[in-house]
DNA sequence: TTGTAAGCGTTATCAT
DNA sequence: ATGATAACGCTTACAA
């Protein structure tokens, strides 16, 4: 009844010649052509797949990577996603994916899936790097590629966004526009971007000769809440709303756009908004959002490049110490009408 | 140099006791304590992690269910993975997933690689369904569930949503709120959703006992530049635009909505606007879209759930004759501004 | 060109 | 409770 599923025995048998004969068919090896018709025939005839699994405990290979992000459904990692998935497929390998909610522990377990032979390589980003992940990352029984910073003298290709470059253009950018009272909403300052983002900002006041009023920051989450939250409480600051708000992110942007609108203030004519990420959100959003561009997709696509360099590369695959590489991707300021007005 | 990966046999020898023992220690199986303690003590020592790969030639499982879809960057694709993902990894599945471009051939080798074991079961979303596709479908080597409607008598489980009644549902609401001249915007009519939703919009027009007017239907793909171009060109009507247009999803509604917007026409006021899918898209855009949920979550959830019943089941996992299962997921019309104005 | 046979790292069936 | 040993399906010397 159930249909037994042919191996590379079943077709020996039926093609009256050795496995290593069927083996050799399949892999492109030498074979009188007689011989290649034969097995095609009863292969064909009998439905036979080799097994990858068979394959892979031989060749030590998966022809998987893993991709392991806090959150798959976030627009930054599914930009990096996006570009990750066909550069790695170009060269034969599959794509696991892993949402760890921002978990070291999880993230750690995935790590450790690299020494089950779980995937033959690793893109991950982590969201908090504590000291457990970082020993766990310079253990990794594979190539792993961080998509984010990691401590000096890690042993890990890195690809790493600009946070600071990137607070300092939208800094710039709001106080060539006129703006003088900037408002902050940042994601949590125990997260490394949120980490980042706040030095970077008060950074870049500080260049800018303007003292940081706190009572014109606000943290909580990278959610659209957040946004809705801290601009609601930087509106009621003793001096008056201010006349620009930076947000760590496009969500945090967009919930700062809510309560804008909600309170009757007219962006950017009020209060000009800017958000960060770049996500396919601030284009559609009212008014569009002026974002700052850190790269997510190029920061995908570099990452799936290294980790190629160290997958096709003989199998010292770690980077061996002192060779581990960090490439980071320029932030880019993408002017839409939440600062500019004009333009639609 | 190379530190040599610790096998079963290298924990077996350094623990003094044979490769059946270890084996058990770390399947849970009786073995004394002293031995387990020895055991433990040396994989911890070695670094020792069970391979995947030799368990799963053994066990003929992967633990891995495929995910495969045109675009996992397309928000409804990316809302049923967010749903998956979560539901298989508590039964402990790794998600492998393919973006096939919509390619009939590549989904052919997807459910293909069921047959190389690259994973125990599928949950596939064709947005072309050819004959071929259904030979390979029939002929999984695993279980499998399609996200999307196949013909009757196909011996595959599936998860459809319910076009028809969402596309009625968004007329009755045009209708209801006065609209009398209708116009759809729609993808191409050789994908299931785009034939499916063209039949439903003339359907529902009939019943209305509403004519459909040709110059007021338009298609395209489902891209955002598709709704700025069709209701440019239906804005253009020689008896003068609509008054309402419905959109077979969000992208193509942002896009209309762009086009009002440049033609100086007031949403809802002069032109009432309808999407498709109910993205996050919608509640993100300005003036927030009247959206028809088709459910893609719950499509997701429960495509997960019935995977996972035929993974569980014992091996027959194929629905055998008739017994393939089909949930259809009813629509519900998600009311925002686009249509009532109203609410910010 | 082809076949034999030895692994790859496990699990599972026997004995003991 | 433990140990040999035979699979699992394939690749790959080594022989023939």
């Amino acid at each position: 009844m159930a249909k037994p599923v042919p191996t590379i025995t079943t077709i020996a048998e039926a093609a009256g010649v050795s496995i290593a004969s069927v083996s050799r068919v399949f892999n492109g090896q030498p074979v009188r052509d007689s011989t290649r018709r034969r097995v095609l025939a009863e292969a064909e005839r009998l439905g036979y797949v080799p097994n990858a699994v068979a394959r892979s405990l031989k060749s030590n290979r998966t022809d998987q990577v893993a991709f392991a992000v806090e959150d798959i459904g976030n627009p930054v990692y599914l930009a990096m996603l996006r570009e990750i998935q066909p550069v790695l497929r170009a060269d034969g390998f599959r794509l696991v994916v892993h949402s760890t909610g921002g978990d070291p522990g999880e993230e750690i377990e995935v790590l450790r899936g690299l020494g089950r032979r779980h995937a033959d390589g690793l893109v991950i980003s982590p969201i908090r790097v504590t000291p457990d992940l970082l020993g766990a990352l310079a253990q990794a029984a594979a190539p792993v590629v961080v998509i984010g910073s990691v401590p000096p003298g890690t042993p890990v290709d890195n690809v790493r966004a600009d946070s600071r470059t990137g607070v300092r253009l939208a800094l710039r950018h709001l106080l060539d526009i006129g703006r003088r009272r900037i408002g902050f909403v940042n994601g949590p300052l125990d997260t490394v971007p949120g980490e980042r983002r706040d030095a970077a900002f008060r950074d870049g006041m500080a260049e800018a000769g303007r003292p940081v009023d706190e009572g014109l920051v606000h943290v909580g989450g990278f959610r659209r809440e957040t946004g809705a939250e801290g601009a609601r409480r930087l509106l009621a600051h003793p001096h008056g709303p201010p006349d620009a708000l930076l947000c760590a992110n496009d969500l945090i942007a967009l919930g700062a756009l809510d309560t804008l609108r909600a309170a009757g203030l007219r962006v950017p004519d009020d209060v000009a908004v800017v958000g960060m990420d770049d996500t396919e959100l601030a284009a559609v959003s009212w008014p569009t959002l002026t974002s700052v561009c850190l790269g997510s997709a190029e920061r995908g696509r570099r990452a799936a490049g290294l980790l190629l360099d160290r997958l096709r590369g003989a199998p010292p695959a770690a980077p061996a110490a002192g060779s581990a590489r960090t490439v980071t991707v320029a932030p880019r300021l993408v002017v839409r009408a939440s600062t500019t007005g004009g333009d639609q």
